[in-house]
DNA sequence: TTGTAAGCGTTATCAG
DNA sequence: CTGATAACGCTTACAA
């Protein structure tokens, strides 16, 4: 049953007259300016409360020149359909909201796929203080447009191609040798990366570095699978598994810089008869939730999505004041599930 | 590389000194008004261009009245991890926004858990036109909070506990048919329902109807385990499956009211040593993606997520304009993967 | 077809 | 501590 209030228009006039005081003195109150005697704020906050008073955000922005919103641009695949975006993007704008509104801003959320689509002037368009790009890094078209935003323009992103933007990343290196060690201490030795070393995603290489890294640690050579570019990421793991059975080399253990990548392998290897984790052991990055759901359960590497969030928006915020962020990386963690041995 | 340009406020006045012409004339050229001649509309556009003009958002709502804005608020359970969010959810959000956007309108997302939270205001603070309220109906004190906002609300929300509140749904009694159907023809006959039918989440109870009476057409009786409540929905689908099982009375085909339950029954069963689908067959509801990653991947009834989007658009817009909403069920499409016989 | 001028509902400055 | 009053930058009658 709908309540029997009414949206009627109630102005801050309105809300003065009732209060006996002046219209200026009703925005004071009510903004918690300190100069307001108590027993007045009380007096326009009761006539605020009885009137059913809301500022006007358009009026206050107009007036202030600040929008208290954040714009958060979800860069997808061309003409991809909106529920075949990768799920770890949904987790991190669901972080990103949250992080905003907890710094009391609001979150305006956009999703561009291509050129037609592609806009990036919240600001001078006064719609938001500034911007938080995220999502795939295979439109390059995409990230062009924003690499190429006017001088001012507040934003950052996650990921990123490369460095000449703002970015947040997980913390890869951590999460590569904490993968990799995870296998070599479970016994797995010939292990293998698969990875995009073509695609203009940094945390990939930086995944696969550290890898690399900790395999020559422990005196075992790195080796690569280069996934097929322009193909969905379980597809490229899947032609990387069949790939690396076809190549004949003997292997025990796959380290994918995704999961999805880490799902297609896990899918083919399976059908191919091997037994996971016995047989081959499989990790993945970026802790999704379809995970849980592979037979055996992934094993991943997750990045701290509150914390990453927290990042994101603290970054913007702090371009926004012309202060210092506060850290470029988001902690991970592993999340042990089926696919290495226990 | 940055571009050269730099934000710069500009404003009308400044098109218009550079244009030759009035203020309002560079309003009215730039709006697309009809009665501006060809060769004014033209050195404004340009000067405009030139000058990198965009029109202020907040003055120009400010004077509209209009926000061209629509909310979207995504309920959660109180205190759940952003990621744990049913990625149904998050595939509406996306077309949602995508929908909205094509009709010219911006989407301010918030997600909402707990009574400090909740907020559908939107309207009286003009920042959004209308609101569309997604999200889990298992948090009955957020949509008691939505079901009693002041008449004169725009909005309208996905499902919906009840019919008090408008709502657009799957069309769940086809869905469910459609799955019924799906197993009866595959031979079939033993076929159990797993639900909640207690939760307010009347979906689930168009879907328990649908296969209800498809069961009786074919001559058999329907057959339902309620899941407990308060629990994340895969956890329920799982002890449903033990409970199942537990009951000794034969069955040979599950249809679960949502795909998180039929994941965590298929698991369940795949642990026990049954052969899906030869021995069993599974079937769930709403095709998320994360259903393609089981073994066997999960047959389900998909929603036309497009459709649902615009047609949550559609009907808020609908409202907003006082004029009459297209349609009320999102169509649905059987989406056969591995957990039902060939 | 174009210009003039009146708001839209705030916040912020400046007196008192 | 509070009240006038001037912006904020646009859209839209109303006039010309």
């Amino acid at each position: 049953m709908p309540s029997d209030r009414k949206i009627i228009r109630v102005t801050s006039f309105d809300v003065a007259e009732a209060a006996g005081v002046s219209q200026s003195t009703v925005s004071r109150a009510l903004a918690g300016d300190a100069s307001i005697s108590e027993p007045t704020r009380l007096r326009v906050t009761e006539a605020a409360r009885r009137l059913n008073y809301q500022v006007d955000e358009n009026a206050a922005r107009l007036r202030r020149g600040r929008t208290g919103t954040i714009a958060l641009v979800m860069i997808c695949r061309e003409g991809q359909d909106r529920k075949d975006i990768n799920p770890f993007y949904f987790s991190l704008l669901g972080s990103i909201c949250a992080a905003a509104s907890a710094r009391g801003y609001e979150t305006l959320v956009a999703f561009q796929d291509k050129a037609e689509n592609f806009w990036g002037h919240f600001q001078e368009r006064r719609k938001a203080d500034g911007m938080i790009v995220i999502g795939t890094t295979t439109n390059t078209a995409a990230w062009d447009y924003f690499r190429e935003l006017p001088q001012g323009t507040h934003w950052t992103c996650w990921g990123s191609p490369d460095n000449t933007m703002p970015w947040v990343r997980s913390d890869n290196l951590s999460g590569a040798t904490l993968a990799t060690r995870h296998l070599l201490v479970r016994n797995y030795t010939r292990i293998v990366c698969i990875t995009s070393a073509t695609s203009p995603q940094r945390q990939f290489q930086e995944r696969y570095e550290g890898y690399a890294e900790a395999m020559r640690q422990a005196g075992h050579e790195p080796r690569l699978i280069q996934v097929e570019s322009g193909l969905a990421r379980e597809e490229q793991g899947r032609r990387a598994a069949i790939a690396l059975c076809d190549s004949g080399e003997p292997f025990d253990a796959i380290f994918a810089v995704c999961d999805e990548m880490a799902l297609g392998a896990l899918k083919e290897l399976t059908a191919r008869g091997y037994s996971i984790p016995d047989q081959v052991g499989i990790i993945g990055f970026d802790g999704i939730r379809a995970g849980a759901w592979s037979t055996p359960p992934l094993t991943s590497v997750e990045p701290d999505f509150q914390m990453a969030g927290s990042l994101l928006v603290e970054q913007l915020l702090a371009k926004i004041n012309g202060t210092e962020g506060s850290g470029r990386r988001a902690p991970v963690k592993l999340l042990v599930r089926g696919s290495t041995r226990a």
